[in-house]
DNA sequence: TCATTTCGCTTGCATTGTGCAAGTAAACGG
DNA sequence: CCGTTTACTTGCACAATGCAAGCGAAATGA
């Protein structure tokens, strides 16, 4: 069960989702932690949408209080903090599929790898496992 | 095609869906469209979330530029305009479904009918195609 | 016919969110 | 030591949002 810091709107189940992910960044940091293999601050502040440092901060703080997300200091070097999704974080695999083949679909210029909307077609269960065991279609 | 009014971020297929509707108000739109039978600027400003009039206001004319909705006045009463999607905008009912699936399953006062996602794990994608045709498990 | 209500907004203003640039503490690495 | 890396924090300007009120055109009611 997932917490959130504030009282919701509304219990609809749509709306719920909106009250944690409802904003242009913090679903682009659940991407890259699951399809996109990142888990650093630094390497999500490397993303080409270039979220700012103030913002990234503030959205990792959150997700961590929600539970979508744990962090862990690396032993090897206790500067460092890897982040990755808990069970709940990683159960919007199939939310952020469905809007990539969406917007693969509408964005005449989209950078989706035709492999991805290949396989979506095909099997769309096979992909969501496939993709939950860090492989994605078009990648490598 | 879907229209952005400005460049986006970048043309990641999940980053192109947010620059439309990665905010706390737009999906609820569509969802009072798409699930809940609601079509009027009276009927969106009257869910339980309460919408500003300015944010409605501002929201379905981004739709409306974008494609994802279009309107028509009523012949009977031209004050009346009614709102309804394009294909491009009910291509996200399966987005929806997917949020209120992991909404219903993670939040623990969630007010998802049981109906919704016993039709969900038993078939997926006649749940989507029944709600295509606007029925919704657990209404009526 | 004429005041009242309804509908889809618009306006003004305060609060909150976001981007940008710079700075900082702790911890490595040489 | 001393410069670099990492994960942030701070300050400030600007944009988005919420809230309350208003508004014009069209319909409705007496």
């Amino acid at each position: 069960m997932v917490k959130l810091s504030s009282r919701p709107r509304s219990h609809c189940p749509i709306n719920f989702g909106l009250e944690i992910f409802g904003d242009r960044w913090t679903l682009l940091i659940l991407r890259d932690l699951m399809i996109n293999g990142k888990s650093s601050f630094k390497e999500f502040q490397a993303a080409e949408e270039g979220i700012s440092s103030n913002t990234l901060a503030e959205r990792l703080d959150r997700l961590l209080q929600t539970g979508l997300i744990v962090s862990e200091r690396v032993a090897a070097d206790t500067r460092q903090i890897r982040y990755r999704p808990t069970p709940s974080g990683a159960a919007l695999l199939p939310v952020l599929v469905e809007m990539a083949y969406w917007g693969a679909k509408h964005d005449s210029e989209t950078a989706a790898p035709e492999a991805f909307v290949q396989a979506y077609k095909q099997d769309r269960a096979g992909l969501l496992t496939a993709m939950a065991d860090g492989s994605v279609p078009g990648k490598n």
